[in-house]
DNA sequence: AGAATCCTGATTGACGTACCTCAAAATCTC
DNA sequence: GAGATTTTGAGGTACGTCAATCAGGATTCT
């Protein structure tokens, strides 16, 4: 009593299983008048697939791998949690999830990580250099295909891009900020690298916004941090020492050095930052930090593995599937 | 060549099908001492069950309602919207689910459709009324599971609620309310019902932080709109008559009255509402709103099945599961 | 007309789990 | 140690789809 099978299709549409096998999986060889009776069957009993069945029965197993940073702190932490809670998740459907660690900004250790890849796609998460690119080439050619995850390769001619809109991300902190602190005083930008697709997005999107609607505001050169704590806590106190901060938009990691350095100073800027971690999610509690923008980095690898799982398919995946909401994070509504 | 069964589990604990079987589904009648033998031969073998078998063989299928309030624009549109198209979605995992549409504020009406339900589990978005709550207790009488839906009602003794923390909705609120006008200034609330779980919440979530950390502006009395455009318009033309207005916050619907009403004020107060519509969209474009504070109600709709789901089967569903999340939107990261 | 190609039918065996029955074996009770 | 009870085994069927094979009929081409 579970609704009407490709069995009942077949009776209606006077043709046998075999045939609407055919016409359901487009598998050819059966003439137009055919299949438009089976698609007219298809309508007529109201047939959907049982997708139970059609996974038991096609005895795919994806294998995916995430190529990505090791970390046991900060974003990079939550993005390897999630990871290892989907894959044991993944496990049930049976899609094998592989993790792949490399040593952040070690543009060898990511090639090589990248060279002896098993699988059937992989999702990617480094900054631009040719020798990536170059690799990522190498396993399409082999049949492998490639997502870039969270900061986007475009010239690497990947398949898909899974992760958040970075401009946008740069345009909201700027949006933020620039009310914050009513459109007056110094801010501070601090990026990781800027060859990291994300940052240097980011970047563009807040210095857009901070001089399209707010004017009233001095931008100072970007600095970069390297992700690193100390470099970022060193920053903030040299440009702290020579003039008045009213604001800090903290584009990378190295959020600890930042809340150590914000802290000291008096009047405390106003602090955006990215990812919500241990950390920042602490500083937004006592008020260090204004701001969160985080990118829900579950969601992101829940959404690498349908665009993955499509493209694996030959299926094009929908236009926004890879698509990260960003999140706004304030001292009231974290979570 | 695709992981462990049943079958392996079977072989290495020395035991036959039946009583693996009896130990997974904790079927009883097994001695202890095999109980463990199984249990020890699933870690070793590291056997995971196959869901897509697992759904096929007991072939369950769920049907379930969802009993909202109509309505062709705003918030209950998205939400038709979003369950039109996880109705399609789920019809493949042979999950039915039926809507039934009712009258906003309309009890009697209400509670005849509840009354009338035939499946599992319903999901119900209505406002707090004792004839509901007695509706909602026959409906567990007999069998079935009942989930409120974004607004809570929590006197009703329903199974679960799935949806976002309005306090902490009117909390976050009151955080940018605050901010953006500089602590200072009147503040309108409008509310759609008290009735209404939701708005009651977000209102006195709004109350206790504006009390608490922005005593430079002053409240006025909560005015209700019954989320109706038109009473929401004269409330915000009235006030604005006798006095200025700092700040507007819109715990309900009827936000074309507001675009309207907030369109003709001069200096234009800042304006915080809830729920991403297309007016909503709009008026964040146009620089008319200010904030938009939303909740993602195809998540929601999801949660709401997963719940259900595991309510029809008496396993608890996790803690979190019904919480959704809130989603901010300026004017830069609108999607 | 004969050969080649195309279209369709009929049938069958997986896939891995759930769920059932019946009988045999082990354990307990007095 | 006989009887009652609990525990375990053996075996089967069903779920709906996929995938493959083989064969026969229809159509087209030469």
């Amino acid at each position: 009593m579970s609704g009407p099978t490709v069995r009942d299709v077949a009776e209606v549409a006077q043709v046998s299983l075999a045939t609407v096998d055919r016409v359901l999986n487009n598998r050819g060889g059966v003439s137009a008048k055919v299949v438009d009776r089976v698609k007219a069957a298809v309508v007529q009993t109201g047939y959907v697939r049982n997708l139970a069945a059609a996974n038991l029965s096609r005895r795919r197993i994806y294998r995916f791998c995430f190529v990505v940073p090791s970390g046991d702190t900060g974003f990079v932490a939550l993005l390897h949690a999630a990871l290892a809670q989907e894959q044991q998740r993944l496990r049930e459907e049976q899609v094998h999830v592989q993790i792949v660690p490399t040593r952040a900004f070690d543009v060898q250790d990511q090639v090589a990580a990248l060279r002896k890849l098993d699988c059937d796609a992989v999702a990617v998460m480094a900054s631009e250099a040719p020798e990536i690119n170059a690799q990522i080439a190498a396993l399409q050619a082999a049949g492998v295909r490639v997502v870039s995850l969270v900061a986007d390769l475009p010239s690497s001619g990947r398949d898909a891009y899974v992760g958040p809109d970075n401009v946008v991300a740069g345009r909201t902190a700027a949006e933020f900020m620039g009310r914050f602190i009513k459109d007056a005083g110094n801010v501070l930008m601090i990026a990781g690298s800027l060859a990291a697709r994300d940052h240097s997005e980011r970047l563009l999107g807040f210095q857009m916004v901070m001089q399209e609607r707010f004017g009233g505001c001095t931008l100072l050169p970007a600095a970069q941090g390297a992700d690193d704590a100390a470099r970022v806590e060193q920053i903030v106190l040299d440009t702290a020492r020579t003039q008045p901060l009213a604001g800090i938009y903290a584009i990378g990691a190295g959020n600890r050095g930042l809340v150590r350095a914000v802290g000291t100073l008096d009047p405390k800027p106003t602090t955006i930052v990215h990812e919500l971690t241990q950390t920042s999610r602490e500083a937004l509690r006592t008020g260090i930090f204004d701001l969160v923008i985080d990118q829900d980095i579950r969601a992101g690898v829940i959404a690498a593995v349908g665009v993955m799982r499509d493209l694996t398919e030959a299926t094009t995946p929908p236009a926004d599937a890879g698509r990260i909401k960003l999140n706004i994070y304030s001292r009231e509504n974290i979570q």
